[in-house]
Order: structure tokens, then sequence, then C-alpha cells
DNA sequence: AATAAAACTTGTCCTATGGCAAGAAATGCT
DNA sequence: AGCATTTCTTGCCATAGGACAAGTTTTATT
């Protein structure tokens, strides 16, 4: 009996007839991405949308003084992209890159358009994507006020612990605000309890 | 001569034939809200999607320990909307809350879906607005790590000059994520310069 | 105009976090 | 295994911005 689809995961029989999902996953291509290859680098335009069978990748920019600040961090299941550069077709200002080697399934958006614009369910499957990544950025943006830290910190802990065991200290520091340094001494805080 | 419509700025025809200007603006709803009036409360499901003609709004939300937090402003041709409420169908934690009297038009969700899901053009427009409000939240969330909050402040000030003159500081501040003591100091420090 | 309520400013002191630098520990490379 | 590089920790001091409280100014209300 072969195995099926990862992509059967993403595009559930619940939400898409199973010629939708024949249909929808003919069109993805299954590539592999070394240890620090990247996705996506600063100036170009965003072309593909994928989503991450297996490996960790990371979504950062460089801002005016050259300080390298992570923006997000992707895994299992989760879509790989930039949103604003793959929609509004402009030059991106940020970089993805693997943190360790890769699978994944990408389609590109000259296909994405072609889908989007057919299939309702897959207009809707998209929209409720990038609808609950907006939400997810709102939530991180709101902490940024409203939290400290250590909180921030114990938040990222709880819902993604995968982050935690497999990312450096320095890189998830810049993600919640703070330096490296001031990460190190919650930690030692933390496991002080 | 009549005057055209308001809408029609929104929908240009650059981007829509007249039948689907006429067809889409047909179905918005000229609304007026006092000063204070919710276009949304906390708990409610978004239900609405507004195009704002005349006046001034603010969203916030309020955190655990009881402060409120203004997460955007709105004003003359801006749209007015919790996009996750509105397309997750789930309930707000956000208010949003006109600032002086307003007027505006809105479509409710069925009706968008009708339109989203019938006109190519409109589902390119929406998502379009949609990513558009993306971009705006990444750009502010990284500023709030990379930039200080001086440079936030002048930064807002060029971009939504209206939003400094019509604002209250304190809604400013919170904004920035910063208390409305700081920002007074900071304004000083900028009239002293 | 008189009063009350908000909005804004300013002073004093405090705290979370940053900057820098030195070590220690872990990881990668030959 | 041995060396180099990166990652992480820790110490010391600095600073942006917060907390609180007292004024002052502006705005709204009667």
């Amino acid at each position: 009996m072969p195995e099926p689809h990862f992509l059967s995961n993403v595009f559930l029989s619940k939400n898409f007839s199973t010629e939708e999902q024949n249909t929808i996953i003919s069109h993805f291509k299954k590539v592999s991405f070394d240890k620090n290859d990247f996705f996506l680098k600063e100036g170009q335009t965003e072309n593909q949308y994928w989503f991450i069978e297996s490996g960790f990748a990371r979504s950062y920019v460089v801002d005016t003084e050259g300080n390298d600040i992570s923006t997000n961090f992707y895994s299992k299941g989760d879509i790989v992209i930039d949103w604003t550069s793959f929609f509004l077709r402009n030059p991106t200002r940020e970089n993805i890159q693997a943190l360790s080697d890769c699978v994944a399934y990408q389609l590109d958006f000259d296909t994405f358009q072609t889908l989007f614009h057919s299939l309702e369910n897959f207009r809707e499957h998209g929209r409720t994507n990038l609808v609950s990544s907006y939400f997810k950025l709102k939530q991180q943006s709101i902490a940024m006020i409203a939290d400290q830290a250590k909180d921030r910190y114990l938040r990222l802990m709880k819902e993604k612990p995968q982050v935690i065991q497999n990312v450096s200290l320095k890189h998830i520091a810049s993600f919640l605000g703070i330096t490296d340094t001031s990460l190190s001494r919650i930690r030692k805080e933390i496991s002080e309890e």
C-alpha cells in the first residue's frame, strides 16, 4: 500500500474532494535544501510557496545598523513564504535560510494563481493560511508591547518547543527583541526557579 | 453632473470594468458613527468590511493587566476591519472605536464572500488589501525591535501626520509601545532640536 | 464664566535590558 | 585528537524607558 503523500496532511479530505487533492498535489514539486541554503534572499521577489516536510528554517531581516533580526521560524507542516513579496510581486527585505537540511514542496506564483482563481476551496485555504500568519504576527506584536521578555520566551517555549531545541540562542533572542546576553540571563533565571 | 461615488476612489476603473464597479458599489451600505461609537467590540465576531470616508477611528486591545494598547488608526480611505476575526469567523480580542464622527461604507461577510468568489478582480483587490495590512504590521513589528521609540515616533509623524494631529498622546504612545510620559518627553526633545 | 474632567508636562527615582569584554563550553573541521 | 570557530555565560556598568505623583493646560459641560 503506497504511503499517503505528505501534502494530503495539508490539503485535507475534509476540505477538498479527492479530485481536487490530486490536482493540487500534482502541481507541487519536491525540493531539498542543504543546511544554510537560502529559500529566499533579500532583493529577490518571492516566487514560491513552500510547505516544509522536514527540517528547520529561519527568516530574518538585516536592519540599518547591520543587526540580524529573526522574524520567524519554520518547521514541519509550516508554510515558508514571504507573503508580501509573493503577492505584491516586489523585492523582499527578508532572507529565509535553512537551519538544517530541509525537504519541502513548492508551487510557483503562476501555478498558485491558476489554482487560486479556479478552485474555490483552494482560495479559501490560501486565504486562511495568510490570515493565520497575520494573526500570529499580531499576537507577537502585541506581546512585544504588553509582555516582558521573560514572558515572551516562556510563551515561545510553550508554543514552539522545537524552536527552543533547534535554534541558536542568538536567533531566538533577536526574534524576542532582546540581546543574546539578556536571553542567557533569562534562561538562567528560569532554570533557578 | 452627479458627484462620483466615494468608493470609485477605492475600486478604480483601472482595475475594474464599469459594470464591476457598479455591482460592487451597489452592495455597500453607507453608515455613520458618532464619536466614541464602536465599530467592533471585544468578543464580537467581525461581520463587516468598512471603507472610511471621513473621520478617525482607533483599534485597541486590553491586555491582561488592563492596559489599553492601540493597534491601529484609521482615516479617510482606510479599511476598518479586524481581518482575522472577519475571515476566521471567531470572536475578536480587539475594539475599534470612532475617535470622531465617521462616515463609512460597509459590506457584510456573506456579501463579501459572494463577490470574492464570483469576481476575480475583487478577490485580487481584497487579497492585496490584506497583504498590504500584513506588510504594515510587519514593518511596525520590526521597528519595535530595531528602532528607538523616538525614531518610531518620527516615522509615524512622517507617514501619518493626520494621526499626530487628531489622536491623543496616550493613544499614540501605546501604539508606539511606550508610556504617555515618555512620549511627552520625546516630543519635548524633538521640539528643542 | 465656573467647574469638572481629560490631556499633557515635569520631577524624582527605579528597573529591564543593553554594551562591552572575558571566559567557558560546545561544535565543526582537518 | 587537536585546533579554530561559534555559541553561550557571566560580570560590570550604562541607558532607555517605566512608575508614581504633582502640577498645568486644554477641553467639555452646565
